[in-house]
DNA sequence: ATGCTCGGTTGGAACGATCAAGGGGGCTCT
DNA sequence: AGAGCCCCCTTGATCGTTCCAACCGAGCAT
């Protein structure tokens, strides 16, 4: 309990203050704070009794001034792109929030320039704000991992180092090509034998991770995939442009998306064609973001584990931050499919 | 330029370490960081250039602990929901990150209890941790801003003060009405003469307020309201089923919403009866979504001003920091309409 | 009794920045 | 020439915490 009292503190209580009262040293309160054990019972009581008390709270700047660390954790902050469907941070944010203060961490954000990935975590760096930092949008060629490699900095990627074998910092990462697989296979299971894959442009490795999802259940159970494939960007209309065309060559009887986006526009294409998604033509997404989940008649998606990647992703960052030698290796974990009214 | 060679030092290097190679005295880099006018030119010049070598920004932590402030402002966090459309928070944390940023904060999240609004403000301010705090989700019956006030706690919502009459905190906020009144006024111009309401349930003074725009729009057309107006929860499924009681009853030709949640079981409720959004009957929903923008045929929404409500808080947090005896004032600012293909 | 360990406690120093006060050189003014 | 002043810079103290080494009394073996 914490006396509320209606006076306000000019000056907040000092662990000098609380010594004081408890009639012991400062270093006595410091380790009632950090190390109870050291105490014996009866003293550690009666600190913190006075703590309670005085209402006192270890002042963050001196602490992280002595201990040289913030508990802070920085991430880069950029907005979902509008006119997409993808609003995955807003849930992968939430979790990492909620977990890293279970660890005694606080989530700092900054802003990210777009033209200059790593802009902004230099300064961070060097005036220490920071413990840590959790790297996001790892595709191919954002230098922003092997920049902070390079800095010898401490940092968890979400995603894996595409394009450095030798890289050695942690990561966490979802299996795309698992999660399409399933969704592939889920079709195949409807009775669907013509599957088609709208998919990203061949520079983008994660679009072609989740393509290999497709490819991998399509030859496993025999089905052809020639002429059931496109790429494009990553938008609603280049999805119904695809699908349009897919439709007119190869007729095929589902679709599988590399993205909510894209499935958005696979549902345009067949509104205007009259097809109803789920009774006519199956159609499955990747995401479950919210429009997967409220439009008519529901969007069947892969639903990445983003709770469990902010799981550990903190897990370890507190690896790195308590034992500094301990580096490397990954995790991937596996999507789930979200089965709605579109399959 | 920073010199960014291979050696990456044990220790960063310290006021000190800068004044040592510029031979100037700590305060004259302190002054060089922070007042540049108090230097002659020269002197100026050549500190600048020792920054420049040696990597040097300063350390947080001693900063903070002798002015007595972090620089960082405190933004509780709460996920979007699932199954709704609403995931705003996302544009307006990252223009809050941006424009903070630009004024030399930066934002800290920490977690929220579902169960207690206020748990975690205390320690944060406590420990001086943060120098203020955003408050968001002033819905009525909220604690937050009230507990902030007694706190003394520098703060800005967004969001009125809508249960307290006395509040003198400062507070940004968008006008619901207005919005929903442009969505209606809207529609009124496109011929429509039985408009809807779908809304929410009357204790949530957000949507009386946005309701509010609606019958002001219809009244003011001499348009009667009798019958066309309904409330319920924020889901998708409580809209689909107000829309089907509304079309069975009243037989509107348009649909304005408090919510893209709702206006997206609208649009359920359409497809179910054949009707096609746009051509058949018109809605119009709330919040310009994610879910508004990639839906077919496109849902006319009311776009919240979020980037401008950030840089008005930032503005009013800026205030309250550097004066603060200055306190309270409110602005209010006006949503946008962004018309689609349903209307 | 002496020496020694051990749990618990103590005061001094340090972290790296800013604040407040002080000082020296050059200029003007008398 | 001396007083006064301003400009530019330096010095010592300080923010609140944790680290460090020393200290002290009690218990035990010698």
């Amino acid at each position: 309990m914490t006396r509320a009292g209606s006076w306000v503190p000019t000056t907040p209580p000092t662990l000098a203050d609380v010594a004081e009262v408890a009639g012991v040293s400062r270093q006595t309160v410091s380790n009632a704070v950090n190390n109870p054990d050291l105490l014996r019972p009866d003293t550690l009581a009666r600190v913190l009794d006075a703590i309670d008390e005085l209402g006192y709270s270890p002042n963050r700047a001196a602490r992280n001034l002595r201990t040289r660390s913030s508990h802070l954790i920085g991430l880069r902050f950029a907005p979902a792109q509008e006119h997409t469907a993808n609003a995955l941070m807003d849930r992968f944010v939430h979790s990492l929030v909620e977990t890293s203060s279970a660890a005694g961490y606080h989530v700092l954000l900054f802003p990210g320039d777009p033209e200059d990935p790593t802009a902004g975590y230099d300064q961070l760096l060097r005036s220490t704000a920071v413990d840590a930092f959790v790297a996001t949008d790892t595709y191919l060629g954002n230098p922003q991992a092997t920049w902070l490699e390079t800095r010898r900095a401490p940092f968890v990627a979400f995603g894996r180092p595409w394009d450095n074998e030798e890289a050695v910092h942690p990561w966490v990462d979802v299996d795309g090509a698992a999660g399409v697989e399933l969704a592939t296979t889920h079709l195949v299971e409807r009775g669907h034998q013509r599957i088609a894959w709208v998919g990203w442009r061949k520079e983008q490795v994660i679009g072609e991770d989740r393509r290999a999802g497709w490819t991998r259940a399509m030859r496993s159970r025999g089905l052809s995939t020639t002429g059931l494939a496109s790429r494009s960007d990553d938008t609603v209309h280049s999805g119904r442009e695809a699908s349009a065309h897919l439709l007119d060559e190869a007729s095929p009887t589902g679709f599988v998306c590399a993205s909510d986006t894209l499935a958005m526009g696979v549902l345009h294409t067949l509104g205007e064609r009259g097809l109803v998604a789920g009774r006519d033509v199956a159609v499955v997404g990747f995401d479950d973001s919210q429009v997967a989940q409220v439009v008519p008649p529901g969007l069947t998606s892969v639903r990445q584990p983003l709770e469990e990647v902010a799981v550990e992703i903190v897990r370890h960052l507190e690896g790195l931050l308590t034992h500094p030698p301990v580096r490397g290796g990954g995790v991937l974990l596996t999507p789930e499919l979200v089965v709605r009214g579109s399959s």
